[in-house]
RNA sequence: GGGCGAUUAGCUCAGUUGGUUAGAGCGUUUGGUUUACACCCAAAAGGUCGGCGGUUCGAACCCGUCAUCGCCCACCA
């Protein structure tokens, strides 16, 4: 120890203790965990991190819940195992590099080529792998180091190629078209997460397209309605409803209902929608209805008639379809499938032609005819211009439409049909569905078990290929032309390649489970792998088991699987864990984990989630620096409920002047700001350039981790307390065991006499903390464990316990005792609070073992201690119901005190009448009202005699006098006085009525009867508050 | 549009299966350097539990409904 003990400081410094243990525990492995066939295993897969960037507070919430449960059960004696790892994040890694690249040196991924892109990306994913990881260490995480994990190493890509290969052999992938989000400015897909939805002012265009050979009694045009009427390019259809009739009878009979059981406010807008639809019904002057007009024209579609698409001059069939609306636009709708997700499943029903009128890059391609080569925008322009020049455009309106942006170019985004591969999910899907159905699978809290099972029942293929760079590019390869003899030849032997033919492309799949296929694999044949990756969740959903070394059948794999929980966000529920899930099931025929625990989301202070884009996440190590991690992990554990999302309001401190900055949305993306107060500037997170960077960092302040800093050094100073103690007197031999194992399993041998009262207080406020505290946190009741610690420790060790026993440390005969306890409950207390604390209870207890010998069995580390167990023999309700009434007394004389300004040093005294039992109870306990309120008690019981000027406390089953002779101002003691009785009047009033209603037959016997009981008592206190005043007036 | 959650003291939140006078921290007020702690101690003030209706002997809690806020999913020719 590199301090010595009469220096331990009055502050709990975290910085150096954060140092120095987690330098020691690194040493002595204590976190290295291997298959133990002596131990029970419980095992933790991290939740794994994006490399895109630095944790920020949601990621801090994440791992401290998971290090809690962690540490308890290493603690528990579970041989304990968590896995960390980062993710690769394919997509949202890869668009971080390129704009940095574009950022930086004006480059596109095009001008660098594929390897060289590739190599920035891992040259970013070391940053921050190592930024990501130091930050988990300097949160505390006992993760087991040596076997971090990443996303993309070859034990994962090993993984990945085993459940991909398997999945091709059973026929369970296949090739299909697919609209993806075309992002045109970066030339890529993205996904549907990265898509955001903006309003923006647009058209809407009518446009006639010519009935071909119109019959009598026909239209001479259909008329659809569009915001893009550049897609009209590809259009292959005009759908309109098969029985208009029945559909727009059903929409008004719906808008009826919903008109009836609507709120006044939303009353006017439905009924305004109804008259619309139904005046589709009715004809006007001489022309026909509405319905009439989509009747026909359905009959027509029925009929195979074509009608003639404008400005491409070809005729395109009418086609009766349920996707057209009849109550929406004109009730025809134009179907341009490989731009339109939903005109892309009229167009599959319907089998009709796909055509791509787009390039990569946003501009219209040869299928657009004379419009090839024109942006999207020019494009649009023109087929407006010469629609109208043809009298083609029938009208034009003015309307705010909601259009898909990229979240990363802010360019809008292109539905683009593109060939994509799937996996089927149909029986996938059904296991994972089972898995939580019939509780295999334990989602916690149970309320996002619907969310699951919901979105797995829809049991949609899984598109997994991505048109990206960074990922494990798909084991296939295309070859075209040879013969499957030919192939046959080429793989003999092998049972790791499989293939297919591919009807639709003419065309060989090649899939290899192992390694990747040259490219004259086949003799006589090239053949290519394919250029996209695979989806970043295909291989985090193989997280539990390819971290464990699937598909070899490790030890590993033997012996943690399946792992214990999973703690993660509600938004990965089915992106991820449902596919943890199907994966895991079809790789191992296990499930991944039989618990998920779903915590709550960090909000900021205007109750919005954390992202990068919004710039309002924190760096936990700022709040690191500033508190210290045990507090940044004790005040989130202390918020984490079961229901409600986390508020954090977090505020800037001026690092020179220690003035709040609040933070603002519109500072806090800023890379500095300037003091309002000391003019100065300092440094945020997001500070990048040299000069930024070059200033003092301003830390994020936050109360709720002001709190736990406090609770933090609370700790620290009751122990220091102890550990001064021990150093003046070192403890003889003590005469229990209590302290040995964390159990106080000798105490029940100890006869009870042995110990004060407030020995036997504390143990039994102990055992059941202990209980409370265990249960709370195996059940992922973070918050409730945290309140059991907090109170107990503060309110009830701190206030109480530490301040009674004050005196007995002071005597000889005593201390031993008083220490053997004292030692005792910090022992046990450390142990609970060291998963959520590990730091300072690491520091603290260290220097206690010094002291004393064997307060840790064997154990070199609280970190492997063993876990308390609660001995309920030693809970004793009786007890603690007396020390309450000690407390409530304590707490009446120090009112009277402070309220009668009383000067502390001043002694006063008091007498307190009750019954002879209670008496008994409380005269031994004299000494602590003099030493903890300075009073001297003068009597106890029925008969006392009692000062004259005496303020007069009314308690349930007692009175308390406390003599202020010359101090007291009896007026205003009478007025204290009345109003008690005025109160105490109400409540008397209050419970007789309710004690002559139905109350008395109704109600179970046990709270009747606790009602008569507590009547009784307000009506004595009401009775003696009564006495008070008549005696206080007698005087006056 | 579908689903989920929230609304309790000035602020941030607890509140077990319905059962005495609804709790905590911060903030506020008052008084304090009482040999662990001013990151502290002692005490006080502060709430018709979002509105309305219902069930019940009894509702912060259960049911209905309205209002406000947030989240997720789907969709918008």
């Amino acid at each position: 120890m590199s301090e010595p003990f009469n220096e331990i400081p009055k502050q709990y410094n975290p910085a150096a203790a954060q140092e120095k243990w987690a330098a020691f525990w690194d040493e002595n492995n204590l976190f290295h965990s291997q298959p133990n066939s002596n131990k029970k295993p419980f095992c933790v897969v991290i939740p794994p991190p994006n490399v895109t960037g630095a944790l920020h507070m949601g990621h801090a919430l994440n791992n401290t819940l998971q290090d809690i449960t962690v540490r308890m059960k290493r603690m528990q004696g579970f041989e304990t195992l968590w896995i960390p790892g980062v993710d690769h994040a394919g997509i949202a890694t890869q668009a971080v590099v390129e704009r940095r690249l574009l950022l930086d040196e004006k480059l596109t991924r095009h001008d660098i080529g594929r390897d060289a892109l590739i190599q920035r990306i891992w040259d970013w994913k070391e940053q921050f792998q190592t930024r990501i990881i130091s930050q988990l260490k300097g949160m505390g995480c006992s993760c087991d180091w040596s076997r971090t994990r990443f996303t993309l190493d070859e034990i994962c890509a090993k993984a990945v190629r085993h459940f991909f290969f398997k999945l091709f052999e059973q026929k369970r992938i296949y090739r299909g078209k697919r609209l993806v989000n075309w992002d045109t400015h970066l030339q890529t897909a993205v996904s549907d997460d990265e898509v955001c939805h903006e309003t923006v002012a647009g058209n809407f265009w009518y446009i006639k397209y010519p009935v071909i050979q119109p019959k009598h009694g026909e239209p001479e045009y259909v008329v659809v309605a569009t915001t893009r009427p550049e897609t009209m390019l590809g259009d292959t259809a005009v759908a309109v409803h098969p029985d208009p009739e029945t559909a727009l009878n059903k929409v008004i009979g719906d808008l009826k209902k919903r008109l009836a059981a609507a709120p006044e406010k939303e009353k006017a807008d439905l009924q305004k929608e109804l008259d619309e639809t139904q005046n589709r019904l009715c004809a006007s002057g001489n022309t026909n209805s509405v319905l009439d007009q989509l009747k026909t024209l359905s009959q027509m579609a029925t009929q195979g008639r074509n009608v003639m698409l404008p400005l491409a001059d070809k005729p395109i069939p009418l086609i009766a379809d349920v996707w057209a609306k009849p109550e929406k636009g004109t009730g025809c709708v134009k179907i341009t499938p490989a731009h339109d997700p939903n005109d892309y499943e009229v167009g599959k029903r319907q089998e009709l032609q796909m055509i791509n009128i787009l390039n990569k890059n946003g501009t219209l391609n040869e299928n657009a005819g004379k419009y090839a080569g024109l942006t999207i925008k020019q494009a649009r322009e023109k087929v407006v211009a010469d629609l109208e020049e043809r009298g083609l455009l029938v009208s034009v309106e003015e309307r705010i439409i909601e259009l898909a942006h990229s979240d990363r170019s802010k360019t809008p985004i292109e539905p683009f049909l593109n060939d994509q591969w799937f996996v089927k999910m149909d029986e996938l899907a059904q296991n994972a569905i089972d898995a939580v159905n019939n509780s295999e699978v334990k989602i916690i809290p149970e309320r996002y078990k619907k969310g699951y099972i919901d979105w797995l029942s829809e049991k949609r293929d899984w598109p997994i290929g991505r048109q990206l760079w960074w990922g494990h590019r798909i084991p296939i390869w295309y070859c075209y032309g040879a013969t499957e003899k030919e192939l046959q030849k080429a793989f003999a032997g092998r049972n790791d390649i499989s293939w297919q033919w591919d009807s639709e492309n003419d065309v060989w799949w090649i899939c290899s489970q192992t390694e990747d296929l040259s490219e004259d694999a086949v003799s006589g044949y090239k053949i290519v792998q394919e250029e996209d990756v695979l989806d970043t969740w295909f291989s985090s959903a193989l997280w539990p088991h390819s971290t464990l070394g699937w598909p070899d059948q490790t030890p590993e794999l033997d012996y943690y699987y399946p792992t214990g929980v999973l703690i993660t966000n509600r938004d990965i529920l089915t992106l991820w864990v449902a596919r943890m899930v199907l994966a895991g099931k079809f790789n191992t025929g296990k499930i991944p984990f039989y618990e998920v625990y779903i915590h709550p989301k960090i909000l900021d202070k205007y109750g919005e989630g954390m992202s990068k884009s919004k710039g309002n996440g924190v760096d936990p190590i700022s709040v690191i620096t500033k508190f210290g991690a045990d507090a940044l992990r004790f005040a989130l554990a202390f918020l984490t409920t079961e229901n409600q999302d986390i508020r954090l309001t977090l505020d800037f401190e001026c690092p020179y002047c220690e003035t709040i900055v609040e933070q603002t949305k519109k500072n806090r993306t800023q890379p500095q700001i300037v003091c309002p107060k000391c003019g100065v500037p300092f440094r945020t997170q997001w500070a990048e350039t040299e000069s930024d960077k070059m200033l003092t960092e301003g830390p994020m302040i936050g109360e709720r981790f002001e709190v736990a800093r406090n609770f933090c050094n609370k700790l620290w100073n009751a122990a220091r307390f102890v550990l001064l103690s021990l150093q003046e007197f070192r403890l003889q031999e003590p005469q229990t065991q209590l302290h040995e194992t964390g159990k106080s399993q000798n105490h029940s041998e100890v006869p009870h006499e042995v110990y004060f009262l407030e020995d036997r207080w504390i143990l039994s406020r102990l055992a059941t903390v202990t209980k409370n505290v265990t249960e709370s946190f195996e059940t992922y009741r973070y918050a409730d464990a945290m309140r059991f610690l907090y109170d107990f420790a503060w309110d009830e060790f701190c206030s109480f316990y530490v301040e009674m026993v004050k005196s007995r440390l002071a005597n000889a005969t005593q201390r031993n005792q008083a220490q053997t306890v004292l030692i005792h409950v910090l022992n046990v207390l450390l142990r609970l609070l060291h998963p959520v604390v590990p730091f300072v209870t690491e520091e603290i207890w260290q220097r206690l073992r010094l002291l004393c010998n064997n307060i840790g069995g064997d154990a070199k580390s609280v970190a492997i201690a063993s876990w308390p167990v609660a001995d309920e023999s030693v809970i004793d309700v009786e007890i603690e119901n007396r020390f309450k009434i000690f407390q409530e007394l304590l707490r009446a004389v120090r009112d009277v005190r402070a309220s009668r300004n009383v000067p502390p040093k001043t002694e006063i005294t008091f007498a307190v009448r009750c019954d002879a039992a209670t008496a008994t109870l409380l005269k031994p306990m004299e000494p602590y009202f003099l030493s903890m309120a300075k009073a001297k008690a003068t009597g106890w019981g029925e008969t006392l005699k009692l000062p004259v000027l005496s303020s007069i406390v009314p308690l349930a089953g007692m009175d308390v006098y406390v003599d202020l002779s010359d101090l007291i101002d009896v007026t205003a003691e009478i007025k204290k006085l009345e109003k008690e009785i005025t109160k105490l009047d109400g409540f008397i009033k209050s419970k007789e009525s309710k004690l002559n209603s139905d109350f008395i037959n109704k109600a179970p016997l046990t709270v009747v009867e606790k009602e008569r009981q507590s009547l009784a008592e307000l009506q004595e206190q009401h009775r003696s508050a009564i006495d008070a005043v008549t005696k206080l007036k007698t005087v006056t």
